[in-house]
DNA sequence: GTGATAAGTTAGCAA
DNA sequence: TTGCTAACTTATCAC
């Protein structure tokens, strides 16, 4: 079993390779050889892209939420309009009633008037 | 270069390999060696598999739309109905006012009547 | 070169 | 076993 490669960088976490400032990164892969510096360079870029996916899928999930919370606040304000709706109706009709009563009322006290 | 395998059941298209009835898989399957047996099984489930991942996205999509066209289908409804409410409540006000007209009118009638 | 996303693969659940 | 879906990987695009 021969020594599988020189190991100075390459056995890093996979949280702290994630974590590292470019500035460190480059430090780091100047020690490796040309094959290892492609190598963990393109571990790190798997490891971001796996962040970005997941970020991705949480993005999508609180969108569809939001569409949703959205929808049922619509719902409600369509029941709150619609309900306030029927009150004004029924206030209209009743008012309504009202007036004719009152024209009927009226249309006697003129028509009284007129015997005087 | 060495013939890779027996190729008599391994060099079947994607589509052809897909559309398989489970009765035809296993009469294809009867003519090869195990190892090609698990390895045309294995291809068969991931272009399955590609299938359903496909048929998932369409779905996630589609349920999107449908959560979107409601809620615009919702706004739209709130929107007339608040209209709605809008000319009851005018209706309502010009009544008001008539009535409020009557009333004078009539009480001056009814004063007159007294007179008599 | 970093982040996002569509498409493909893998793992694992459920019927 | 089949279909579905979450997570992961890969390919690709925009900045």
């Amino acid at each position: 079993m021969p020594p599988k490669n020189s190991n100075s960088g390459m056995n890093i976490g996979d949280e702290a390779l994630l974590q590292l400032s470019v500035k460190d990164l480059n430090k780091l892969l100047k020690s490796l050889s040309p094959e290892d510096r492609t190598k963990l360079k393109r571990r790190r870029r798997v490891l971001k892209n796996r962040g970005y996916a997941a970020n991705c899928r949480t993005k999508r999930m609180s969108q569809k939420e939001i569409l949703q919370m959205e929808k049922e606040k619509l719902e409600k304000d369509v029941n709150k309009i619609a309900h306030n709706n029927d009150m004004l109706k029924l206030r209209l009709e009743s008012i309504k009633e009202r007036f004719k009563d009152l024209q009927q009322y009226s249309a006697i006290l003129k028509k009284n008037g007129k015997n005087e």
